[in-house]
DNA sequence: ATGCGATTGATTATCATTGACCAGAAAAAT
DNA sequence: ATTTTTCTGGTCAATGATAATCAATCGCAT
């Protein structure tokens, strides 16, 4: 039989067990996680796949074997204030390099990024221009503004657009 | 009758010796380690294969026979050049995104990156396999360690950990 | 009725432990 | 000086214990 809200249960466990740690982590057993919520194992992957990813702010870390694990790492976490702060730089459906570049220098001088976590960024937009140089402009600049985001957004929380 | 966590406690104990030395290199006997783990000596083996290479910041030297010995040297960069040098090596022509995922996990073990620098590099490497899912997996690889090299390459010459 | 997130279970991959056997260096025996 | 013995450490394959992946369905919201 199946339960219902089974995922969103696991989810908002995960994120309790990380709202009552010093560290912003926390180390599990998938084995131990499924027989709490009678579900296969499987179904943790599910959930880890689906709500922690990079994108979404957080790092998965784990082990097979004997005294295998999963440990979860939240890189940030959002407040209203930071939101609000950082609102104002959301990014459109497509930008330019030089825009991005722009961009980033904007949030490197007020201190969000470090210069090192914007060099990161550059690199890697620049190497994805490379792979699409084939591609016509509006097509990378779609991807750009993709790529900018996921990264903007795993760091600081933006708003969606 | 198993132990719990015996690898990572020999792995913690070697850590343990390192620290404790002015120099950054430790020698120990295979035989002893093992009986004050009682364990197999060829566990011992198993750790350092597992632990102690080079892409984990470790090289080592033994020698067999009497007054046999094994000496674990944690190797270290005089100049950032070196230190960029290394990472390369240890990436080579292509790479797995699980592969990645090792390595930038064992770099911020060791404090090389933080774990935000972490995700961001974790982020561009996905996109990127999405951006190239239909190109084969030898050039999807050779173009992970190009753009892991290179942002790796930057941060390590930045010297400013 | 349909599209998509959620659930399940079979299969695959990885990790840790153990022990049998291999290899090399020094001492002992010749 | 050479051979043998002894004392180390190395390698490998088997086993058991986990976690990851993948494809098939389910079922709810639209």
């Amino acid at each position: 039989m199946q339960q219902k809200n089974l995922s969103r249960n696991i989810e908002q466990y995960i994120l309790s067990l990380l709202d009552g740690e010093i560290e912003n982590f926390v180390t599990l057993r998938r084995k131990d996680l499924a027989e709490k919520f009678e579900c296969v194992p499987s179904q943790i992957n599910y959930v880890l796949r689906s709500r922690f990813r990079p994108e979404h702010g957080y790092m998965i870390d784990s082990r097979r074997g004997e005294h295998g694990y999963i440990k979860i790492v939240r890189i940030t976490y959002s407040t209203p204030e930071e939101k609000a702060q950082h609102s104002e730089d959301v990014i459109g459906d497509t930008i330019s390099l030089k825009e991005s570049h722009r961009i980033l220098e904007n949030l490197a001088d007020r201190n969000f990024i470090t210069q090192r976590e914007r060099l990161l960024m550059e690199i890697s937009l620049r190497h994805e221009a490379m792979i699409m140089e084939d591609e016509k402009q509006s097509k990378r600049e779609e991807m750009y503004a993709e790529l900018l985001k996921r990264m903007l957004r795993s760091l600081m929380l933006l708003e969606e657009d």
